[in-house]
DNA sequence: ATTCCCTCCTGTGTATGCGAATATCCCTCG
DNA sequence: CGAGGGATATTCGCATACACAGGAGGGAAT
């Protein structure tokens, strides 16, 4: 009977350690962009925030620096990672070939089943261009790329591409009504589901390589336009355009 | 005068953490298989080994986990990843395809100066191999695609490909001397580098995923050959035929 | 003899305390 | 008025202490 608290608390809250639920929760805020990069992120302040000690919240704070997602500054504590524009670029780069090379294994080895699902989840998002849905199409964005990491039947790749992807996230969040990147976005997906529909692996890949550079190239365009060809050393507040 | 003890200890000991030195510590003993998959790691035995508390003992543990070389068991500790022949395999396929990957990357973007020196590089595996030197072979052969992952121009995929690789490196580290696998990999190495200096990045690509397949393919049958078909449900330690 | 339960004990998870390193601010000197 | 240096204060890194969970072992009952 207690376990109706915890769905009440939230989703997974109070089952595993604490430092994990912490860990959690900064790594939604960092993805979310809530936590801007390069704040500082204080001990005790986060404890006293999260009504835990020091001691888990400097577990959690390890964690996230071997996930990439925050850098420590000598003994001067830990900041949100500050990117430079070009290790953005280099991500935007290793996430599109990371998902090329999914999409390839996943079209060989699909099943009937899986293809079908993702058919199903494509036409979906028809709907949701037309009504200029930008979180519904955010969320089929992100289960359609799952989808494909999924049908790889290869787990270990299909975490490391959801690793570099999650790392993206808080670029990929912001501004998703950018132009008309929505649709082109969505074409590009019907473009590459016609290849998988074909058994096409090596163009479905090399299409899925055009649309996430596509998103790169327009990201690099914002960049240039918002800071100039010799912008600030680093960014990462500057919303960016949806894959 | 007590530094003394701390040079004592090891080469580059004093620079960093505390936390970070028993990381890495731990890191190379997983990595050479001083430390076989599945035996448990108690914090208070690492502590007393390591002449520190438990604090960055416990530190260093939960990066581990993060990297995915340990695993939690609940409340009772964590315990050296021990990976399912299933995931070995989905590694080693990771592994190939990141490989691939860096190759056509690299092919396109590298200096004359870089290739120049990965192709002096590759020359001086020859005398290795004739010399049957495994640990000069392996040594070379880590430096090599290093070197491949360093010409990508792309730092982000670097790490990347680097962290699979280190994640495979406990496998790889024994039974170098497996059949001819070393002659074969330098061939393979060898058409590979053809490629490259042909500037056929697709046609080197396709070279260094076969090239790694192969290593998986040879580490199948190894385990077949050791376990049956049916093995044991987890496997760590293992001599792998080298790539 | 086997099984169930109780107790203890080992080891993890978290809190707190202390020393050290560095940033900050103010005072003094040029 | 600006710059440099020192004292203070803040915060990190590590150690120690305490609370609790889970298993091992033994004893008792069937």
């Amino acid at each position: 009977m207690a376990e109706i608290l915890k769905v009440a608390v939230g989703a997974e809250d109070d089952g595993g350690l604490l430092s994990d639920r912490i860990r959690n929760a900064l790594t939604d805020e960092i993805a979310s962009g809530a936590l801007v990069a390069g704040s500082a992120l204080e001990e005790q302040q986060l404890a006293d925030r999260f009504g835990a000690s020091r001691t888990p919240v400097r577990e959690a704070l390890r964690q996230l620096v071997v996930s990439g997602l925050v850098e420590v500054r000598g003994r001067r504590g830990v900041v949100v990672a500050r990117m430079t524009p070009e290790r953005i670029m280099d991500m935007f780069e290793t996430s599109a070939e990371v998902e090329a090379m999914c999409v390839r294994l996943a079209t060989f080895r699909m099943t009937p089943l899986e293809r079908s699902h993702l058919i199903e989840l494509h036409e979906s998002s028809l709907a949701m261009v037309e009504a200029n849905d930008v979180d519904a199409y955010d969320a089929f964005n992100r289960t359609f790329h799952e989808c494909i990491y999924s049908a790889t039947h290869n787990s270990f790749m299909a975490e490391q591409a959801q690793d570099v992807r999650a790392r993206l996230s808080a670029f990929r969040r912001t501004q998703l009504r950018q132009g008309d990147r929505i649709r082109k976005s969505r074409d590009e997906h019907d473009a590459i589901m016609q290849a998988i529909a074909e058994g096409d692996g090596d163009t479905g890949s090399r299409r899925m390589r055009a649309h996430m550079l596509n998103a790169a190239a327009a990201l690099r365009r914002y960049i240039d336009d918002r800071f100039g060809r010799d912008g600030p050393p680093s960014i990462g507040d500057g919303p960016l355009p949806h894959e």
